[in-house]
DNA sequence: CTTGACTCGGTACGTAGGTACAGGCTGCAC
DNA sequence: GTGCAGCCTGTACCTACGTACCGAGTCAAG
């Protein structure tokens, strides 16, 4: 088994990051300490390629570092149940629902300001900047 | 026209910001600098509020500081053409539905997920970490 | 045994947009 | 004329996610 032992730069690697990154999610707390050498080295078993892929993967699902590291911990644990990442999974949908609306908001109200806006005027009457100066006084 | 002289706490009162928000708008070149009594208290024009509100404003679009900065220029510029606002809020549009793609894709994603998860039992057979963990197996 | 690549820890920097102190003046109402 | 609110500068801190650099030690191939 111990010849799965791996150098830090063979993690990187292998995961596609950067070496800083794994001493970050070291420090951050995603990556357990790995054992060490007598000269300091880190030597990392081949499981932890596997945790920074994850990392990353749930990265581009949308979740954070922090919450990231609540999953791992809930892969780990033996008692943690389904219901419990589908929750988080189910929570960071409701999150990534309400960026949608926003983005949606400011894509349709800038859609309207551009649509307004078919002169090719001095910005004196350019409808965009008013719209966005003076929107108080429409009300 | 003197009377309409403000001091930094009624700007960021008027505008609705807090005072370091001001000073950090000056400092990032958003805010052009007022003038000051002998004691060093600055005195802001009522327009310095109108300009607060503005970015304030162009925020909720989507606008960084940075691109704020560029619409302010345009805004006070005598030759700057209409035009130049409308592809700064075309470039923002795109902008935003790169994001919006994005988004919806992590969305699509999550949604699957959730739902390939019915089961009640234990992190180990939990679909949805098994997909975030397994899927260069897929290929 | 040398040499070049690798690793170590610590710290600083980067983006984006602010917020919070600390310590010291100023302005004004009573 | 005094007391306190308000303002000044400068600096540090915050979230989130890394990157970069430094000087020093280590590993392994030739």
């Amino acid at each position: 088994m111990d010849h799965e032992a791996l150098k830090t730069g063979e993690v990187a690697a292998r995961a596609g990051v950067n070496i800083q990154t794994l001493r970050y999610y070291e420090r951050r707390g995603l990556l357990e300490e790995p054992s060490r050498r007598p000269s300091g080295y880190r030597e990392y078993p081949a499981e932890a390629v596997r945790i920074v892929r994850f990392i990353k993967r749930a990265q581009e699902l949308g979740f954070t570092l922090r919450e990231i590291q609540e999953l791992l911990r809930l892969r780990e644990s033996e008692k943690a149940s389904c219901a419990q990442v589908r929750s988080a999974a189910q929570a960071k949908i409701d999150d990534i629902d309400h960026k949608l609306a926003s983005l949606k908001a400011m894509r349709r109200a800038l859609g309207v300001l551009v649509a307004s806006c078919r002169s090719d005027g001095s910005v004196r009457q350019c409808p965009i900047l008013e719209a966005i100066d003076e929107k108080e006084a429409r009300s």
